[in-house]
RNA sequence: GGGCCCGUAGCUCAGUUGGUUAGAGCGCCUGCUUGACACGCAGGAGGUCACAGAUUCGAGUUCUGUCGGGCCCACCA
């Protein structure tokens, strides 16, 4: 067969890639899903954002999935990889608000309905190209189940989950103080809220007590607010307490008189000891307003500009108002004192403009209930965590979960489903829209302009992808789904959600599984950024190494949860792996396929030998998500054992039969990490299966352990030699290799025979027994053997002692006990393991 | 203030219940244009596993503390 010297990935990867759509490879029926007892394994994507294109961090994630995914397949599991794409709110209103500032045009200019429908437009644009990337990355998802967050399906889920919410008085309208970002022009959640420690000051203004001498000094990082405050706090145990209580101060630049309260609010030993409360602009004064029933004066307005309340300031900006404030007061000689103060500014996310605290009438729903059987669905391990350190992470924002700000000020989402009456007021909350109010009757309705936060609906992605509410035969299949893989930075925003939604909803948890991955930095550990212009884009580095390389690249470094320095001489080196395969393929196609497929010589016997580890330890890495150890694995098993040894060693052979049963076997075994190189390389073997992907995931076969024992200790033996001769102790004229062959076997057992002697330290003895029978003796350490046995001895005995123990049984848990009698199985394997060896 | 993680070869990092001589990739050195592959082959140098204690027959691995670095959460003006 005719194959080419240099493997060029672009020339096979999107013709595969396209072959696995065209095909429907990766597509599950609901019928056969259906199959009763035929046990499955589904995904639901993260959907990415319809913002933009995608970038490496989607790259790693989605070989996580797909390696696991493949491998699930090959296992013989019904599997299903659902994709998707996500509307995500805010961030793509941004997009296309900016597109838009291009042309000179505000979303006013068009009105909400022109656009919506520009951000429909941008969604088939960028949610086409990101579907487009991912077939090209050959990614197994069951293309004929995509979703989109905002498809009818899903919008009807949505309104679901939001009326039962709402009629169970889970969802709440309500007065409060929220994250303001005067960009967006929306309320955000507090996740939505990023904090920065920045260099500000503490300004120390003032406040004259009537009726009294006393100077009362309030501290405040926020001049500009003291306009809003109605009273000024001390601590109850501050000396002035009994002087000052009852007492009022004259608010500087008003006419206002604010009383003094006492809350504990005011830390003692703290600046000067007072604080001033401003209801309408902290979220701590918004309470402290509430504790001490004080009025609530708004002096900052949604675009962040000083409202009529501000007196002669109304119109400033907040930060213009600050200036010319502070100046002021400096002008009455009322600033005390000016000191400079790290303080953290609460920042948009997505925008990063500075958050502003204001109390408006949002949509709400209550944690606390739903938190409660999420937690416990942790606890109790129906769901974990890989790592198992994030579930902590979890719990801590659980356990301290507040209230959830769900309704957005945005065009571009899922609008709330509540209509209000224009006469009588009241609130219809309904799945289908209203004819009429629920109370008056009026037809007078108005729908709630308000979206919902995007996260809503990402929340009931694991089931409203699949079908639900309806009770469809996908859910019954795939629900619950097997397994999530996503960023730290989202367990909050998405992964809590989806299982409180998941055990809500469904009535039970959303995915069995958590892994968490790392990021994906440069090769210096920083973090990718445009505006550090260090970012890799995949599409560029695929096609530059292959997909295949990138791939196996991120993975051979991503150990569980571990952050990823990627570097093209990484890649570079995987690409070389990519071609190592291509050349081993050559020199095998090379050699006729007839015989009888047995294992019949040394090396042979050597290599089923190795295969066998290594598909024990990749089975084992994929069960365990631990990708980098699949990887690290095979790319020693195919390059050092297949290649650099096995190939070698079968060069002078005749029959190559068996090396193209091990071979075709390997390439099944690094499908899930490589899928293009092995998917064109089997489809040469012409094996009659339709494709790689859907060929069995070879498993470790039992090992005669006598043959084991004897390969290896071929393989040492061997080494021993090269090195020997390479450092000139062994003078020969001829190559070890060429005499493994050209001899014969005799000339195997003589080679093997002269490398021990010169080891010194092991005999060796020919039998008649088999023409390829080695009996080797290894002298052992019996020292060192007998001393470690003592060890594991006094091991055991202690666990046994604590094991027998009642009282300790009786109080210790199962998974204790049950980790020390596996710990104790472990020590007695050990132990008859070394026994063996000192021949006892 | 609370929580999590990291410190192992020149660089980037593995090292799953403690167990023979601590590994990989890249880089470096030596020798090879060996009929699959120079994106290659054979060999080599390089580590007091941050530091100090503790537990143990045995610690990179477990525990405590110190130093150094990173991240997350939090309403202290």
């Amino acid at each position: 067969m005719e194959i080419e010297k240099v493997y060029e990935p672009q020339r096979f990867e999107p013709h595969w890639a396209q072959w696995w759509v065209d095909q429907k490879l990766f597509h599950v029926s609901v019928e056969n899903a259906a199959e009763p007892g035929q046990p499955y394994f589904s995904l639901a994507i993260p959907p990415p954002n319809v913002t933009g294109s995608l970038h490496m961090g989607h790259m790693f994630e989605h070989s996580i999935i797909d390696a696991q995914i493949r491998w699930q397949r090959m296992c013989g599991k019904k599997t299903l990889w659902l994709p998707g794409t996500d509307h995500a709110g805010i961030a793509t209103q941004i997009m296309v608000e900016r597109k838009l500032a291009e042309e000179g045009l505000s979303k006013f200019d068009l009105g909400r309905e022109a656009f919506e429908a520009r951000v429909w437009e941008w969604k088939e644009q960028y949610g086409g190209r990101i579907v487009e990337q991912m077939k090209r990355a050959g990614v197994s998802c069951d293309w004929d189940r995509e979703r989109f967050t905002l498809d009818p399906g899903l919008s009807r889920a949505v309104r679901e989950a939001f009326v039962r919410l709402y009629e169970k008085g889970l969802i709440y309208r309500a007065n409060y103080i929220v994250n303001w970002c005067p960009r967006c022009q929306t309320a955000l959640s507090d996740l939505e809220v990023e904090h920065e420690e920045s260099q500000g000051h503490l300004w120390h203004i003032v406040y004259p007590v009537n009726g009294s001498d006393t100077k009362l000094v309030v501290a405040t990082t926020r001049p500009e607010t003291m306009l809003g405050d109605t009273a000024v706090a001390i601590n109850p145990l501050d000396p002035r307490a009994a002087e000052l209580h009852l007492k009022s101060v004259r608010l500087p630049l008003t006419d206002r008189d604010i009383p003094i309260v006492l809350d504990e609010m005011a830390e003692l030993g703290f600046g000067s000891g007072a604080v001033k409360i401003t209801p309408a602009h902290d979220p701590n004064d918004f309470e402290a307003g509430r504790r001490h029933d004080l009025p609530s004066i708004q002096v900052i307005d949604e675009n962040a500009r000083m409202t009529a309340a501000a007196g002669k300031f109304a119109g400033l900006d907040r930060f213009e108002a600050r200036k010319a404030i502070v100046a002021e007061l400096e002008a009455l000689g009322l600033m005390e004192k000016i000191e400079p103060y790290k303080l953290n500014a609460a920042r948009c996310h997505r925008c990063r403009t500075i958050v502003e605290p204001l109390v408006s009438k949002q949509w709400w729903m209550s944690m606390k209930p739903l938190a409660e059987p999420a937690i416990k669905a942790v606890e109790d391990g129906r769901i974990t965590f890989v790592p198992a350190n994030w579930s902590k992470t979890y719990f801590e924002w659980m356990y301290n979960i507040r209230d959830w700000c769900i309704s957005r000020q945005l065009w571009w989402g899922h609008r709330i489903p509540a209509w209000h009456c224009g006469d009588c007021k009241e609130v219809t909350v309904a799945r289908e829209t209203p004819s009429a109010c629920a109370k008056c009757g009026s037809v007078n309705l108005v729908q709630e302009t308000d979206v919902l936060d995007t996260w809503f609906s990402s929340g009931l992605w694991p089931f409203s992808t699949l079908g639900w509410p309806d009770n469809t035969l996908d859910l019954q299949a795939f629900y619950p789904t097997s397994l999530l893989v996503t960023g730290f930075d989202i367990i909050f925003f998405w992964a809590a959600r989806m299982i409180m939604f998941g055990i809500e909803m469904m009535g039970d948890v959303p995915f069995r599984q958590i892994h968490i991955h790392g990021l994906v930095r440069d090769a210096d550990r920083q973090k990718m950024s445009k505006t550090k212009g260090n970012v890799i884009d995949p599409l560029v580095i695929n096609e530059k190494f292959g997909t295949d390389a990138v791939r196996f690249g991120l993975l051979v470094s991503a150990a569980p949860g571990g952050d990823i320095a990627l570097s093209e001489e990484r890649i570079d080196a995987e690409k070389a792996f990519a071609n190592k395969i291509w050349n081993a393929s050559r020199l095998l196609f090379s050699k006729p396929r007839d015989g009888a497929g047995a294992a019949v010589s040394m090396a042979d016997r050597w290599i089923a030998s190795r295969f066998n580890a290594a598909a024990e330890t990749a089975n084992r890495a994929f069960e365990h998500h631990r990708y980098h150890e699949a990887a690290d694995t095979l790319y020693h098993f195919w390059w050092d054992e297949f290649c650099d040894w096995y190939l070698e060693l079968k060069k002078p052979e005749t029959d190559w039969s068996y090396a193209y049963v091990i071979y075709e076997k390997a390439l099944r075994l690094l499908h899930p990490l490589m899928p293009f190189i092995t998917e064109e390389l089997w489809q040469r073997l012409e094996t009659g299966g339709k494709s790689i992907a859907l060929a069995a995931y070879p498993q470790a076969e039992a090992c005669d352990a006598q043959v084991e024992r004897e390969m290896n200790l071929f393989q040492g033996v061997v080494t021993q030699i090269r090195q020997d001769r390479a450092a000139n102790k062994i003078d020969r004229g001829q190559s070890l290799t060429a005499e493994l062959h050209a001899g014969g076997e005799h000339a195997v057992f003589a080679a093997l025979k002269d490398g021990i002697e010169r080891m010194g330290n092991v005999t060796l003895t020919l039998t008649d027994a088999s023409p390829f029978a080695l009996k080797l003796n290894i002298p052992i350490d019996r020292a060192r053997l007998e001393k470690e046995n003592e060890g594991l001895e006094k091991q055991i005995a202690n666990l046994d002692r604590q094991l027998t123990d009642e009282k300790f049984l009786s109080k210790a848990p199962e998974k204790i006990t049950a980790g020390m009698r596996e710990k104790k199985a472990g020590y007695e394997a050990q132990l008859a393991k070394n026994r063996a060896a000192l021949g006892l």
